[in-house]
DNA sequence: GAAAACATGTAAAGGGTTACATGATTCC
DNA sequence: GGAATCATGTAACCCTTTACATGTTTTC
């Protein structure tokens, strides 16, 4: 079986919900998958259009009075098996993110301390409304559950994103209190 | 000031070290900032050309018996401001990790139960293992402390992974209580 | 004698973001 | 009247990986 993009994977999930135009897909994502996977309309556009020419999904333009024509996309049942046999098949690697505080501060000692502590302080702060984001999704998500299987899934993947956040909000108060006792 | 990207950074950051050729580098990277950031010989022969070309570094051709010439690569005082000035910089965004385990969860309706938990323990024995590469090189850092200020930054990123680590694996293991339990 | 380590590089392809282009409708 | 939302798309550019190309020396 051809394979795909992760990118194309994330497209046809989305499209088992009723979430099925490009508009849609985008909105979707920045509002439910957005701490894990993001994506632009310079990919989505093109990418739809490849998975349609791949025999994955049909198209079909839809008009709604007073609104722009819609393309609506629906999977066909070749779509269904390519993303079904991919969510069987284990993940090969743990990703390594590339994070810049990190790598600042790897370099530190040709950073004045007040710099690093102004850097992890912003940074702390940054996390901390990124867990209050979570926290929001996670209650709009509990309030809607009732119509919505895959309810229980998204709220695992949001407990990732508030474990690790949490830890990562733990090592900048950690490093914190290391960078500012010491002497200048 | 003119702008670089990251990459840049990290070279113009591992040039302030012994580690001066392209090849010492890479081998820099790949034993200690492996777990936060990654760099390939494609991107660093091109960024030390165009780094040169900038005048930030300069080189010279040592030649050791019995070895490949070496090109050695050593900072200028407008590398060295350079490096400092975006050490000073504030973050501007948490880093998104694209995450293929979440993204398979998030669709895990469509997933067998067996596939879930054999993917979550999977991914469970892959951060441990990542958890272990961390002490050991944690280990091999304090061993060599003594002759390293640059020590005190460098183990304070590991602790980043290692905690970030620790919080992954309480989430399978929380996870896979969940959906072992399941009825399927 | 083969494999691993030392050493430098390029080219193609893949993946992704950003900016641009267009245009209707609804809300303030 | 202007901003936001709805809606689709492309092109340029940036970043990164992978595969290729080359050749020596050391270790097993």
């Amino acid at each position: 079986m051809k394979k795909y993009n992760h990118t194309t994977y994330a497209i046809l999930g989305i499209l088992t919900t009723e979430c099925t135009s490009g508009y849609a897909i985008k909105q979707f994502i920045d509002q439910s998958l957005n701490h894990f996977w993001k994506i632009s309309y310079g990919q989505i556009y093109p990418t739809l259009k490849a998975i349609v020419a791949d025999g994955l999904a049909e198209v079909h333009t839809s008009s709604h009075e007073g609104r722009p024509d819609r393309h609506e996309y629906s999977l066909t049942s070749k779509g269904i098996d390519v993303l079904t046999s991919w969510l069987e098949q284990p993940v090969e690697q743990v990703p390594v993110e590339r994070n810049e505080v990190l790598l600042k501060l790897f370099f530190g000692r040709y950073q004045s301390k007040a710099s690093k502590v102004r850097i992890l302080h912003d940074y702390k702060q940054k996390l901390a409304d990124r867990y209050q984001t979570y926290v929001s999704i996670e209650q709009a998500i509990l309030a809607h559950k009732n119509n919505n299987e895959a309810a229980a899934y998204w709220l695992c993947t949001l407990d990732y994103g508030k474990r690790i956040t949490l830890a990562a909000i733990d090592w900048c108060t950690a490093a914190l209190d290391q960078f500012s006792v010491e002497e200048e």
